[in-house]
DNA sequence: GCCAACGTTGGC
DNA sequence: GCCAACGTTGGC
């Protein structure tokens, strides 16, 4: 049974379009630089498990598709890279501080289905997306999960 | 671009 | 280990 999750970015730097247009629609979802989004990338993750793609910071933010984990996680490689922005000079091979996962475009919503939208639907009120803020990898319940899908097919 | 919320850093 | 200062996120 895969989990659901919902990964956040900003569209400028690397949305639904980018995922999209990568190589098999596959890339890296990393630079994850926040201890929480850390720990659920790095300990409940899983390959199988579905994602929304949300996009924050810029003129409607709401989830904008999905996309399937690829992979296991697996030791970020931009933490040891020096002129990554993401570099991290306390970090080691044998002593990983962060992680990433790979990702595969699944689906880019007919529109895009704001946050503004989905805060006024009762059974998404109590989303970790609307109650805890600056979290970029975030679990989503069965039913959260299933009432964005049936709102972004249009039902 | 503003600014509130909140995570991180660093002096003590 | 406290907590003030600082930096970042992210909606507006």
């Amino acid at each position: 049974m895969p989990a659901f999750w919902l990964f956040k970015s900003e569209p400028d730097e690397f949305g639904i379009d980018a995922l999209a247009a990568s190589p098999r629609g596959q890339a890296p979802w990393d630079g994850i630089r926040n201890y929480q989004a850390r720990n659920y990338l790095r300990d409940e993750v899983a390959e199988g498990d579905l994602v929304f793609i949300y996009h924050s910071a810029c003129a409607t933010p709401g989830v904008a598709g999905t996309a399937k984990v690829t992979s296991s996680p697996y030791p970020d490689p931009s933490q040891f890279d020096e002129n990554s922005p993401y570099f991290d000079v306390k970090a080691t091979a044998d002593n990983p501080k962060w992680f990433a996962v790979d990702i595969k475009f699944t689906a880019r919503f007919p529109r895009l289905v704001s946050a503004k939208e989905l805060r006024k639907v009762p059974e998404l009120t109590n989303m970790t997306l609307f109650r805890q803020g600056r979290l970029s990898v975030q679990p989503v319940s069965t039913v959260e999960w299933e009432t964005i899908m049936a709102i972004a097919s249009g039902k």
